[in-house]
DNA sequence: AGAGCCATGTAAGAGGTTACATGATTAG
DNA sequence: CTAATCATGTAACCTCTTACATGGCTCT
């Protein structure tokens, strides 16, 4: 669940300074905003889970009443919740399809919260799937061996096409990795 | 919603011929099958779809009662379900993301039902890919021209590697697309 | 005797969307 | 005068997941 954490993220980054109460939080998911483009999050369920977070533990809420307006609600992180976002933080995800809204997440609260992490997270990623790609490659090189015995006509050259698929999408994702730690250290923060 | 439409297909292939009651469709969305390895499919979701596809008059059910056992409904496509049917199969996907679960299952039943259509479906995705693919490269170029007036430092550059990724993931994909009218009317039907 | 097939579902709960309710203050 | 800003939420409604209930039949 990226939401939870990018709200994890965000008390992390503010710490001190940054207010912390939902309504400040649900700028930064607007629209235009880096993460708003990457994770959008209306302020029902933003509201929603900062209840949860709070039941779990993971933040702390001050209650500040406010004459004619509803009391403002300031959260700060609690330890285990920032254990929970370090946790997070250094778990490359498992399918390439996460990487487009997971991975991203990670990627931009890694860059700001601690450089060098976000440069060992990609590194990671790519490891995680450089292994899927040769899975997959594997599986497309064991079915061009069996030719059609097992399935229908037609429906091996279907399971063929869904195997090419994912693994271009894998590939195009670990090329795109890749020209992250190429493109100087600004992206992710470390020159190695 | 593929998983709706997927059943629709499914009554569309067995017209007749195939039984269409709740069970046996189970088996197609079980591992191991063709479509079952794109659309995954608990037996409770089934029914709960058949139920609404029903109530939304795109099929009809027919109870036959069985001694000691639960009366089996058996499906069948009303004239609504076949037109909505061929609708979905003809209208491309509009974003990338949609290739890997909603592309996938069109091509599979367009392939089946009307090879022809199949490789008419190909060759529109590829032109709606292709014209996002022309607005992201667009958007990317205009923001390498601004260089950070608007965005904080990291903010620009993480912008562009978003962007960058999303180019990536969607020329993976017109490749593919590309891929699958080559290599022979075998997977698309036609030889065009 | 026990496992698995047939054939239908329900129940409980997590997660999400969209829209609305409140009500004073400030900006155009 | 109207619209937006501040600040919190609730309500209704989908979707999906996981697990279980039923109960006879067939295969090993």
């Amino acid at each position: 669940m990226p939401a939870e954490h990018a709200i994890l993220g965000l008390l992390a980054l503010g710490d001190g300074a940054e207010p912390g109460h939902g309504y400040d939080l649900a700028r930064h998911f607007g629209e235009g905003q880096p993460l708003g483009d990457v994770l959008r999050l209306e302020p029902g369920m933003l509201y929603h889970h900062l209840k949860k977070l709070e039941r779990n533990g993971w933040v702390v809420a001050e209650v500040e009443p406010q004459p004619s307006r509803p009391a403002r609600r300031t959260y700060r992180l609690a330890p285990a919740g920032r254990a929970e976002l370090t946790r997070w933080l250094e778990a490359p995800v498992a399918h390439t399809r996460e990487i487009r809204l997971d991975f991203l997440v990670k990627l931009f609260f890694a860059r700001r919260l601690d450089p060098a992490r976000a440069a060992r997270l990609v590194v990671e990623q790519r490891e995680t799937l450089g292994r899927l790609a040769e899975s997959l490659g594997r599986q497309l090189a064991a079915m061009d061996g069996t030719d059609d015995r097992t399935l229908p006509a037609g429906d091996h050259a279907f399971a063929a096409a869904v195997l090419r698929l994912r693994l271009a999408q894998t590939t195009a994702a670990l090329d795109w990795l890749t020209g992250l730690v190429e493109t100087r250290g600004t992206v992710t923060g470390s020159t190695t």
